[in-house]
DNA sequence: ACCTGAACACCGTTCAAGT
DNA sequence: ACCTGAACACCGTTCAAGT
């Protein structure tokens, strides 16, 4: 159920490819990737599955295209706030890239798993990262640094970490005591870790982690690996 | 089409988990992920569909099950060969560790995707990630660097690196020469980067890339600059 | 040119029934 | 206890037909 009528009032205005992804980037933001189907996307908009077809070509063309917008947010979102001042070193330039992106990416959550299995890239998809290379090499890196650093960043350069382990708090509280003192005896470092951990960070996403520090540490620690190797003239 | 017949000749063997995610592996190498269903893995068992339900819950227990297994071969790759002489430092056994884990992807291509989407840890991953944890507290970590590192290092840590742009030579050569003039004229830095990379890596798997090269260059990166921040007391 | 309805070949999963 | 067959409520996509 979204929460916008799944009639349009509207006289029908006609279906364009923009209005269909929009319509997909809206259910995916209110309801998970899930229930972005053809049928469920159809209905959105008050029009039958099959005419679609006419604007995407088939389901992954559909996907492609819901990246391709969202990878227009932010370049929309760096236009307005590249022109800022302070912003020099290609690190800073860098990390302010990745931040922005992993603003949007936050607020549609689908997006990085969508992005995983593109198998081709997007048009605006490529020139951000022409953006990236160019600030790169303007930077001072040699081709083959730039080429090895954007394969470093990875998904980070899109604003987002691929978390591997993201513990559901709720199956945790529920196998309790005895699964616990198993895990005391057999997992004697993660449980040392856990036990430091828990407390110091109360702005966790999940109950364990805040994933804007682990995010930042992760591009910090890349950046400032990368600056050496410039300066030695890798 | 798989190439083992879709009847087992024998009397039939007991239906048992393991020898159903066995079959769901068997069958994702083959013909990868798509073709895992659970009506095309009980054939494959010969078997009807139904049965399946009996030992797996539903489909992603049938997943988590597969991404235990094949963590299962990584811990057994290790055992085999982590006695050997000369890597004491932290840094050498966590290399070994992921390239070895590194190893057991490429076999099975499918992995990466299926274990990004998981939302559980299986026993056998929590047990992978104790030892990662362990070598680098024993290595002189404190628990709170040891856990940027591991968020830091992500899937690496597994052996894969999410690589976001997967260009297919094919239908780049398809889009032939205005395309590429096109390019040229808008994408200055990335036309360069590719002249420079293209003729240098005979061994990519793509045509562009060396994935080797880039994963030890990326996780060496890290290690370093984790190294460093142990060194400063972080 | 654009949209539709019925139909096809699939899914995961439920349920009542078999042995 | 373990396996089955029919059925349900979905998918993406094709095709011939409407306007």
């Amino acid at each position: 159920m979204v929460t916008k009528a799944e009639r349009e009032p509207q006289p029908r205005l006609p279906l364009t490819r923009r209005r269909i992804l929009g319509a997909a980037i809206e259910l995916a933001d209110a309801e998970g990737i899930a229930a972005v189907t053809m049928r469920r996307v159809a209905r959105q908009l008050g029009v039958e599955a099959m005419s679609l077809y006419h604007h995407v070509a088939n389901k992954e063309d559909l996907l492609d295209g819901m990246v391709d917008e969202i990878v227009r947010k932010i370049e929309d979102e760096l236009g307005v706030f590249t022109v800022e001042k302070g912003t020099t070193g290609w690190q800073q330039k860098l990390r302010h890239m990745m931040l922005t992106a992993r603003r949007v990416m936050l607020r549609h959550p689908w997006a990085p798993a969508v992005i995983e299995t593109r198998t081709k890239m997007p048009p605006s998809l490529i020139r951000y990262f022409e953006t990236i290379l160019g600030t790169m090499i303007e930077g001072g890196f040699s081709y083959d640094l730039a080429h090895h650093a954007m394969h470093t960043l990875g998904s980070r350069a899109l604003g987002f970490n691929q978390e591997l382990f993201v513990p559901d708090t709720s199956a945790e509280e529920q196998e309790s005591n005895e699964m616990f003192a198993a895990m005391m005896a057999e997992l004697p470092y993660m449980v040392g870790m856990l036990s430091e951990i828990s407390h110091d960070s109360p702005d966790s996403t999940l109950g364990w982690c805040d994933d804007q520090t682990e995010f930042e540490f992760g591009i910090d620690l890349i950046l400032d690996g990368l600056e050496r190797l410039r300066d030695q003239g890798t």
